[in-house]
RNA sequence: GGGCCUUUAGCUCAGUUGGUUAGAGCGCGCCUCUGAUAAGGGCGAGGUCUCAGGUCCGAGUCCUGAAAGGCCCA
């Protein structure tokens, strides 16, 4: 018999593994793990089970669930998932506490949507409670889609303790908040040039103007600006907004550039004046004639004629002024000034005290006064304006131009900027402070840090807080009616003492709160009213780490241990969005940071690398994909495809890679695994002692190095050092390490090297399944389940409540991880040889001979012989002697040991290495012995190290060779080496014959056969070989007549091939 | 106009403090192996490392400048 019953020897009661089949069903397999969380409550367990332990924080940046997730969303989620698993798995008490963000614009707007509004005075009129409460509605318009798609991607957050920043005790921390900047003197009204939305009729925050630039055309004209005081001259005047010119009162100049008097051709009389540098761009081809030149200082105070007059001036206007933003760069380097309407303009008025014309509504229409084009949006004015002043002969020339201008990000109206009364945070007072903390944080990608953050930090403006809307947070600012006195408010406490009436129970939102009225505390004569603003929502989301405790009212000691986060993950987008949102309100407040570390994601891209959008129709639906190929896939895909802080493109193509590359490798060797453990009744509590060899040695060791090296990459947030090392170890594990063991697990004979090997793979598969726990929650608790929980009742049921493995130092070895490389290029080597040779790896050679370049490395020759033997079919292996046979050297001599050691006389050293005796050199290096060569009189001891030897070619052997490795096949066959080929290419067919007729991998056989005489003697003598591999009980030649027998020609040998089943009694 | 990032094979990406002949995977072509594998192995085609200077014995890597693309801000 060829082998004895499976099981003979490790039988153990029967625990047996939950048959694993070889096909795999991701996405099935993710939804029976989803269940089993569920019915376990697997999540919560895992934060519960360790309250006493120390924290890990983590705050979660909230979303708006009023629009659909999408693939970026599933991106950061998969970031931010891995950390706090990996977390728990050592020991922290990880507390995942969802959050929604509700207020805002982008709510707001899809219910002004849904009732078809056009105007903000719709809404007033609609009513403010009614509107306020459709928006609460909206804001989780789409929480099922939000949740379904957390839960499915295996993003644990506890969305029952979910924050929700519309809620009473959220706002009321967010004006303790504002009232703690306000005791400080930070929060402020003033009037400034900000871009506002005139359809929304707010300000908008620049995190929120950033978001909307877009290219765009607009009018450029050039205008005439007449002076008074010299006739037929004017100034040149380029603008792109032609509806600010009613607001002009002023044209500025830089002091410093050199303007000119010129004429043109063909304008008669007229002269004009620009920069000198910008002749030729606005002339062009046309002839000009320079008068004379000037500097801008000189210019100052030059009077001219106001193009419009439509409001009365109460200061002394129309004038050059100097100012030192102005370029000549593009236009005139001559620039109107509407105070109203730019920043820059607003500081020029106030240094030269000019008057401030307001041309427009709150709705960005034209004053009546304005009246040609009054009540006309003044976007819309401008090809009106462009036309009057062509018919006052004032316009030089008119065309358009394509720029890029800011847009409303929800609304995609043009932005204007205009001065507007609002209210301010401070910020600019903390500034440097916010520099100096920010240096605590570590940033992932670093150039974050002193980068895009730390520039927009050193750049700091004052926050625009103000929101003219309706759907947020009140500004808790109560103001007198009679003097003005200001108090804010920090609690509903607070309120019901200056009220007297209870408000505990106060709706913290409008209009109910500006229906709290109460004398002036000041005056007495006046009504303290609520100044009319919301703030801005960024306020809101960077005010969680207070706000979803309802610190300071509540939770004082949750606080405590929940403040600064050691981690937050967002997208780069977040910069000066929620990333300074929390940065600016905690050292405000608490002069602290409020994340340690934070990952910076980079954007999302489609597979042709451009930016995934609605309106170019590339987004990928992310249910797409995990339907497809999985969620584990998917999040895996996000680690590893390229460092979180890059842009990285993504496909559906691109997640099936990952399936076919990555997990299906790694689930055959775990389902292997299983089929062969349970045929032998393998458990791992196997009383047998294991015989380990120096594979599994090296397979502990390159795992062990591995867990070292994954659990360092978790601590220092290096995501793609956590991931990759994982994806070739299963590569080694499966393809190395499995395909050399094969015959250990396949044998009949359940020994002691045969328990080693089980050993070996099980603790391989196991501690991959908790490696890959934070990354691939799904099939990590697949394999741990069947592996770890069916055989052990007292370990945890699920790998999400396991502990992370702790590397087992000992057990590394360096040296062995080094050989086996070498063996795995010298068998590399060895496969080509024979692909070179033609002969396939089933005949087996004599001999397979190798060359090294170093004395060291010709033990691994000796060491792994066996292995080598193996996996190239041939009887013996050696390392070549180059003292035996006729073996050519060369020298190789290595600069990177040479240079640092002679720096510059590097390159004589190595010319003087090669002009020495090349063979006999080599033959000492190999023997470890130092060269010695002479340069400049002086003399060198040269190193083994420090030289490579190549060997060369050899006749009569098939040889490969690769920098200084080589191997060498002796390729003539002798009869017994064919004889044992063709018994080989019989078991293959055998094989072969198995598998079509479907039998079980541990059926036995019967076989019968007909072949030519060759054949036929060399089936006889080896027929043990080839019964013990094909377990056959019985193999015998005779006649095969039928038709439908198995039928093939080889090696010019006939075979004719009959197999049947036999049962067998266990 | 400013800041930050990216640029290495058809694609996705590695390339250590500067050091041999710049690598891997996918894809493509040919060959091969298989009683775990939708796989594995081998060979081949495919590179002016975006460009130009510079430093150095030596530059994909460091410095300067430029170009293209992206993001952010004016």
């Amino acid at each position: 018999m060829a082998r004895p019953c499976w099981g003979e020897f490790f039988n153990y009661g029967g625990i047996m593994f939950k048959p694993v089949s070889s096909r795999l069903n991701i996405p099935a397999e993710e939804e029976t793990q989803l269940r089993f969380w569920k019915r376990h409550d697997i999540f919560k367990r895992s934060s519960d089970d360790r309250k006493d332990r120390p924290p890990f924080v983590i705050f979660e940046g909230p979303p708006t669930a009023n629009g659909k997730p999408g693939v970026h969303h599933v991106l950061a989620r998969a970031f931010k998932d891995m950390f706090p698993r990996y977390k728990t798995m050592q020991g922290f008490f990880v507390d995942r506490r969802g959050g929604w963000d509700t207020h805002g614009l982008p709510v707001e707007i899809e219910v002004e949507k849904q009732l078809g509004f056009t105007q903000k005075s719709q809404i007033e009129e609609f009513g403010i409670a009614e509107f306020n409460q459709l928006c609460r509605e909206s804001a989780f318009s789409r929480i099922q889609d939000w949740e379904r798609m957390t839960d499915r991607i295996g993003y644990w957050v506890d969305k029952d303790r979910a924050y929700v920043t519309y809620k009473n005790d959220y706002i009321e921390s967010v004006w303790w908040l504002l009232k703690s900047i306000w005791d400080k003197d930070l929060l402020y009204q003033g009037h400034k040039v900000v871009p506002y939305c005139p359809r929304c009729g707010t300000p908008l925050s620049d995190h929120e103007v950033a978001q909307g630039y877009e290219d765009t055309e607009d009018p450029s004209i050039f205008v005439r600006f007449p002076l008074v005081d010299e006739k037929d001259t004017s100034l040149l005047v380029w603008t792109t907004t032609p509806w600010t010119l009613p607001g002009n009162v002023a044209v500025a100049a830089h002091p410093e550039v050199e303007y000119a008097l010129v004429t043109a051709e063909g304008t008669g009389e007229e002269k004009l004046i620009l920069a000198k540098d910008l002749i030729e761009k606005v002339f062009g081809e046309r002839p000009v004639r320079i008068l004379k030149t000037m500097k801008g200082k000189s210019l100052k105070g030059k009077r001219y004629a106001p193009l419009f007059t439509f409001f009365l001036t109460d200061k002394p206007a129309y004038y050059v002024v100097n100012a030192d933003y102005v370029t000549t760069e593009d236009g005139t380097g001559l620039v109107h000034i509407a105070p109203a309407f730019g920043m820059e303009d607003m500081e020029v008025a106030k240094q030269y005290d000019l008057p401030f014309i307001m041309t427009i509504d709150d709705a960005g229409s034209f004053l009546r006064q304005v009246h040609p084009w009054a009540g006309m949006f003044v976007k819309d004015a401008d090809r009106g304006i462009i036309q009057d002043l062509h018919e006052r002969g004032l316009l030089f020339s008119a065309g358009t131009m394509t720029h890029t201008y800011p847009f409303c990000w929800r609304c995609a109206t043009p932005l204007l900027y205009m001065a507007r009364p609002t209210w301010f945070i401070k910020t600019s007072a903390i500034k440097d402070r916010m520099v100096e903390l920010n240096q605590e944080i570590n940033w992932v990608p670093e150039h974050i840090k002193n980068g895009r953050f730390g520039n927009w930090l050193e750049n700091n403006i004052d926050w625009a807080l103000g929101r003219n809307r309706y759907w947020g947070t009140p500004l808790p600012v109560w103001e007198c009616s009679a003097c003005r006195h200001q108090v804010c408010v920090g609690s509903r406490q607070e309120l019901t003492e200056l009220t007297g009436t209870d408000l505990s129970g106060l709706e913290l939102h409008r209009p109910y709160v500006d229906d709290v009225r109460f004398p002036c505390p000041k005056c007495g004569d006046g009504e303290m009213k609520r100044v009319p603003e919301l703030i801005d929502v960024w306020f809101d989301s960077g005010a969680m780490p207070f706000a979803q405790w309802h610190y300071p009212y509540e939770n004082l000691d949750e606080f405590k241990t929940q403040f600064p986060a050691d981690f937050i993950c967002e997208a780069v987008d977040q910069t000066r969005g929620w990333f300074y949102s929390l940065h600016a309100i905690s050292s405000l407040v608490m002069d602290s940071v409020s994340y340690k570390n934070v990952i910076c994601l980079g954007l999302i891209l489609d597979e042709k690398g451009q930016k995934m959008s609605k309106s170019r129709g590339n987004v990928v639906d992310p249910w797409e994909v995990i339907n497809e190929y999985g969620a584990d896939p998917m999040r895996w895909y996000m680690y590893t495809s390229s460092p979180p802080g890059n842009e990285r493109r993504f496909s559906k193509e691109l997640v099936g890679e990952v399936v076919r590359s990555f997990m299906l490798t790694l689930w055959n060797t775990y389902s292997f695994f299983v089929t062969y453990a349970n045929l032998d009744k393998w458990t791992p509590d196997s009383a047998l002692i294991p015989q380990f060899s120096e594979l599994d040695d090296w397979l502990l060791s390159s795992l062990e190095t591995l867990v070292r090296d994954v659990t360092r990459a978790y601590e220092n947030y290096d995501v793609i050092a956590a991931t990759r090392p994982v994806e070739k170890f299963v590569d080694e594990l499966s393809n190395w390490y499995l395909r050399r063991s094969r015959r250990r697990f396949w044998k009949s004979e359940s020994d002691a090297d045969k328990a080693a090997a089980y050993e070996t793979l099980y603790k391989a598969l196991v501690t991959i399944s908790k490696l890959i726990a934070p990354t691939m929650p799904f099939m990590a608790e697949t394999i741990y389940r069947n592996l770890v929980t069916s055989v052990d009742e007292d370990a945890p049921v699920s790998v999400h409540l396991a502990e992370w493995p702790k590397a087992e130092e000992g057990l590394i070895d360096e040296e062995l991880n080094r050989d086996m490389t070498l063996v795995m290029k010298l068998a590399s080597l060895g496969h080509s040889a024979r692909n070179k040779s033609n002969i396939k790896v089933r005949q087996p050679l004599s001999e397979a001979a190798f060359a090294v370049g170093k004395a060291e490395e010709g033990g691994v020759i000796q060491r792994f012989g066996d292995i080598l033997e193996d996996e190239l079919n041939v009887k013996q292996v050696r390392l070549l002697s180059g003292n035996e046979e006729a073996v050519s050297y060369s020298l190789n001599p290595l600069p990177r040991q040479l240079g640092q050691k002679y720096r510059n006389l590097s390159p004589r050293i190595r010319q003087a290495i090669l002009e020495l005796p090349a063979q006999e050199s080599a033959l000492k290096l190999l023997d470890g012995i130092n060269l010695v060569v002479k340069v400049e009189g002086k003399y060198y001891e040269i190193q083994p190290d420090e030289v490579e030897v190549h060997t060369a070619s050899k006749s009569g052997y098939e040889v490969v060779s690769e920098g200084p490795y080589m191997a060498a096949l002796i390729t003539t066959l002798t009869p017994q080496l064919f004889h044992e080929g063709l018994a080989r290419e019989f078991v293959r067919r055998v094989q072969d014959l198995r598998k079509t007729k479907g039998f079980e991998i541990s059926d036995r056989i019967r076989i019968a056969y007909n072949a030519s005489p060759e054949l036929a003697k060399a089936i006889g003598n080896f027929s043990d070989y080839i019964a013990n591999e094909t377990l056959a009980l019985d193999l015998h030649r005779q006649e095969l007549t039928d038709e439908n027998f198995f039928r093939d020609k080889f090696d010019g040998e006939d075979l004719v091939l009959q197999i049947e089943k036999v049962q067998v009694n266990d």
